[in-house]
DNA sequence: AGATATACATTGACACGCGAAGTATAATAC
DNA sequence: GTATTATACTTCGCGTGTCAATGTATATCT
């Protein structure tokens, strides 16, 4: 069973500052590892992480600079800005109380009165 | 704080159908029931609501029909289907899992591996 | 030489939430 | 007696996020 992309929408930012949480990374690494600590039960896909990057870029959450690598192909490395912390600690915090509200909201109470 | 559309997206239509679970209703009580469940801090706006039945009705999860009022306006009244209750457990069992993914997915772990 | 993995970017379609505006009836206030 | 508020539903159009599809480019493996 996969994950809706209703049910993701409004926390793949969350996810990609969550994982720059522990420090500087790129787009295909970040999502290989979303893909391996889910056991491959998600990930999310390209146009939607680099559509997010961007948005956070100009958000001013994250940051962007060329990797100098001499060999493969190019990287795009981001870091997380103080705003990007604070920005996650928030998107968290707002996570958990809607996640507290829709759990009551879809309860199948018998009697709530 | 209230709960941003993007989080809640996905899950009104469950919301709608575990209200329904509890019997006929219709839809200004149901958004005034989620209202007062939520203490205030959610509601469906009305175009969410009406649209979202719509939706529920085409796919065949909840049915429709005229309340018998003779005073006040009119009530469109709905009723949960079969196949709405099977749709209701399955999109509960769907938020589940992608509650506990995401909630992996946002912890800020000092070291995953 | 061809296939596969790495790595990023862009376009366009689609769906959902919602602000805004509208229709209609009944009760309450002044 | 009329103005306001509560009840109750409907529709239009905009904004935003996800994603399939497509494209570019390099390196490695066979």
């Amino acid at each position: 069973m996969s994950i809706a992309s209703d049910l993701i929408r409004g926390n793949t930012e969350t996810i990609i500052l969550a994982r720059l949480m522990q420090g500087d990374s790129y787009g295909y690494v970040i999502n290989k590892a979303i893909l391996h600590k889910t056991d491959h039960q998600f990930e999310l896909k390209e146009a939607t992480l680099y559509t997010a990057f961007r948005r956070l870029e100009e958000s001013g959450c994250i940051h962007s600079y060329w990797g100098d690598e001499t060999t493969g192909a190019r990287r795009r490395y981001y870091s997380i800005t103080p705003l990007g912390r604070e920005s996650y600690y928030l998107r968290k915090k707002e996570w958990n109380v809607a996640k507290t509200l829709i759990d009551q909201l879809l309860e199948e109470e018998i009697n709530d009165e």
